[in-house]
DNA sequence: CCTTTTATTGAACCATGTTCAAAAACTAAC
DNA sequence: GTTAGTTTTTGAACATGGTTCAATAAAAGG
């Protein structure tokens, strides 16, 4: 049997992002600790650097998780709203990744959490990832704006997301801003709304 | 003479805070070290620990220096422009942020990277300084929308505030956007118009 | 001077990511 | 089935780095 170390390593590795996970939801990207895991998923020390290059290379596929789950319910969001005002279905989808950001706290963090640690490439995945999330804010913007170029609505698809990201980010601060959910809904409608008023 | 000590610690702190500094420039918060800040600044391992609770509280005072340097150049974008529409306020602000951002990149940075590290409480000088650069956005914003009250002005404030920062952190985020400065220019001009655009 | 108090030191402690020589498990050949 | 070779797994050991604290030095008081 030749796949027979391939499997029990694809079931080790599965364990271990299951393991980095759960800890990363309760105490963020820097409590996953190489022990822990280790003793979490039932294998020795070493054992993690058999299925993965390093640390960063495991939350980078908690990352994945994540990533996926974030484009699942964005995508969900856009579910059968052709005909909705495309105002609306950016309101509905910025919600969408308020809540999963506020509900993920801890995953959503580590999401960014990826440059300043390591110095290696972005995973194409996750461009890709984040290239569908831009898509999906395009769409609605290309009807909003049918005048502007290709190159203009990336523009401000950039910008747009960027925004959203940026009232996410800082209303879930705690520490700096403390504002409650709702009052961040309304920042994000408030915003999007302006920008639809041409 | 009984303050001698605090003047030769006093001292400690300066230097160390420009050990600090200069590392945190080449190399990121996460590059600066214990053993070479003594090293650099001329005193013992523990002498750090005589003048700073840990090395959280010297990147915070580290982060107080970048958040005045920071404060002066988002004043000074202001200096004799009350005459000036406040649309173009707002942009030469930004512009103002930006450009400090860009050129401080991992200064910074480690303005907002206080949080996940410790659960100690931001210290009030830092969040009077945030307070400070929200009123520089308000007074334009109070121009533009004079029929808004205090709270929805409030509210609006800290959208455009986190929406300007959510551009600039991810157009500086060279491994996921890659956006030359000037693209990024325009986008927050982009936005800020649209929002004065009633 | 000697004593007491205060400040400074750096060796040691601890936590933690990563490696790698040795052990174990597995495979193939006879 | 046994041996020899190969691959995989292991965990002790290493490297790094923040922090502490007993020992030392300096300062103050008498």
């Amino acid at each position: 049997m030749a796949g027979k170390v391939q499997e029990r390593q694809a079931k080790l590795r599965e364990r271990l992002i299951d393991a980095g996970e759960a800890q990363v939801i309760v105490g963020g990207l820097v409590s996953m600790k190489a022990r822990d895991l280790a003793a979490e998923a039932g294998c020795s020390l070493g054992a993690i650097y058999n299925v993965f290059d390093d640390l960063a290379a495991l939350a980078m596929a908690i990352n994945a998780r994540t990533f996926a789950r974030m484009g699942k319910v964005v995508a969900a969001s856009q579910m059968g709203t052709a005909a909705v005002d495309p105002n609306e279905r950016l309101v509905l989808m910025s919600n969408a990744y308020l809540h999963f950001a506020a509900e993920n706290a801890n995953l959503w963090r580590a999401l960014f959490d990826i440059e300043m640690s390591t110095d290696t490439r972005v995973p194409a995945w996750y461009l890709d990832e984040l290239g569908r999330l831009f898509s999906f804010i395009a769409a609605p913007l290309a009807e909003l704006f049918p005048e502007k170029n290709k190159t203009e609505l990336d523009l401000m698809t950039r910008a747009l997301f960027s925004s959203v990201h940026g009232i996410v980010l800082l209303g879930l601060e705690k520490r700096i801003s403390a504002v409650p959910i709702a009052q961040v809904e309304e920042m994000i409608r408030q915003l999007l709304f302006q920008i639809g008023n041409k």
